[in-house]
DNA sequence: TCTATCTTGGACTGGTCGTTCCAAGATAGA
DNA sequence: TCTATCTTGGAACGACCAGTCCAAGATAGA
């Protein structure tokens, strides 16, 4: 009987996606959103609720499609710390080159601001945080299997450090900082989590 | 014969830094600032001009009254690993509890806004960066004099990993993120630079 | 005491914010 | 085709934004 939807919510989630992401959700307005995407007010409104809650519907979308499928593929390379030492080389590349170089990465900059807002939008940040910490035990234990790790390295606390490099990685890139300064600050990293016959 | 103001400049720009440093930069209003300073936006844009510029002096003013006698302290102190590892638990403590707890670090928060203010801003971060990284050179370097880091560490790279440490520190502390779990992680890096006797 | 000069309070501006609302339009089952 | 129901466009809302302006007040040298 009724009217359905004349645009596709997923596809106006990518755009205001990429609008908070480039410009901060906070000094996104209403406005840009509506000219960007071409969708009324009331359409957003009724779609997505109010700015915080579109706010945290950007954040698990990209989480979703943005985060989770690097991860989950460090997850599955079992090739230990070449698989770590390639994924910072994309973040990295993908951080200071290309389409979106100097953006930072959402749930980042996420963290800086939007500290009075929904529970829900903390939940995601927490989400982000267990899946890259995952993400990098599971593919430290692929290292310790292939013997490239040092003795008696905390697992649990080094997939910690590297994912607070991450964070850092994806911060300082956002301000400017040159590809070559952070990649040596995450092999340091990574080297002293190496064999010294590895290293 | 003219008259001279009724307040301190430095005082007021205290508590601005307050202000942004607690609830961001970008949500706070004139009016929030007007308020809480008890002066008037004429005496306000007569002494600091327009809010980026504002925003700019209170970045400043935090780096050279919270940042630059932490950092000083650090470069100063010849320990070695233990000055380090001294540092980061200030650091963990004061971003998790006591005053300023989830505030973050104003400097850092600034990273992931504030992208298209003035190049005065963006130059305090890299300012900030380079009194931070060679803080932490220079405590490397008494490391290494005492003997407590490991053959072929590079102090540049290092100093670099350690910086990154402490701006995600302060990131994730100021979404909640547990004391244990950071101080966790800048230990496993820290675990990585140093000799097998002295770990 | 007089006066030139700066400071201060606070009213005011134009613009933008997020949000609401409703009439008109579109849809699909009956 | 008719109709109940949802969607859509766009006007309108009050609140707040950063920033301006000027008359009144304060100051200190002459």
């Amino acid at each position: 009987m009724p009217d359905v939807k004349h645009f596709d919510p997923d596809v106006v989630l990518d755009r205001v996606v990429r609008l908070f992401w480039q410009r901060g959700a906070d000094t996104t307005g209403i406005t840009d959103i509506v000219e960007t995407t071409g969708l009324s007010r009331s359409s957003l409104y009724a779609t997505f609720g109010d700015k915080a809650r579109l706010h945290a519907a950007a954040l698990g979308r990209y989480l979703e499609q943005q985060s989770r499928p690097v991860f989950d593929a460090l997850a599955a390379d079992t090739r230990g710390l070449p698989a770590i030492a390639a994924f910072f080389e994309r973040l990295v590349t993908a951080r200071c080159s290309g389409e979106h170089a100097r953006w930072g990465c959402l749930v980042t900059n996420t963290h800086a601001t939007a500290g009075g807002d929904l529970p829900e939008i903390r939940d995601i940040l927490d989400r982000h945080h267990d899946a890259l910490h995952a993400a990098m035990r599971a593919a430290l234990e692929a290292a310790r299997a292939a013997g490239q790790l040092r003795a008696g390295l905390d697992l649990e606390a080094a997939a910690e450090a590297l994912a607070l490099q991450a964070y850092a990685v994806n911060l300082r890139s956002r301000a400017g900082a040159e590809a070559a300064g952070l990649l040596a600050g995450v092999r340091a990293v990574l080297d002293g989590f190496t064999t010294t016959e590895e290293r």
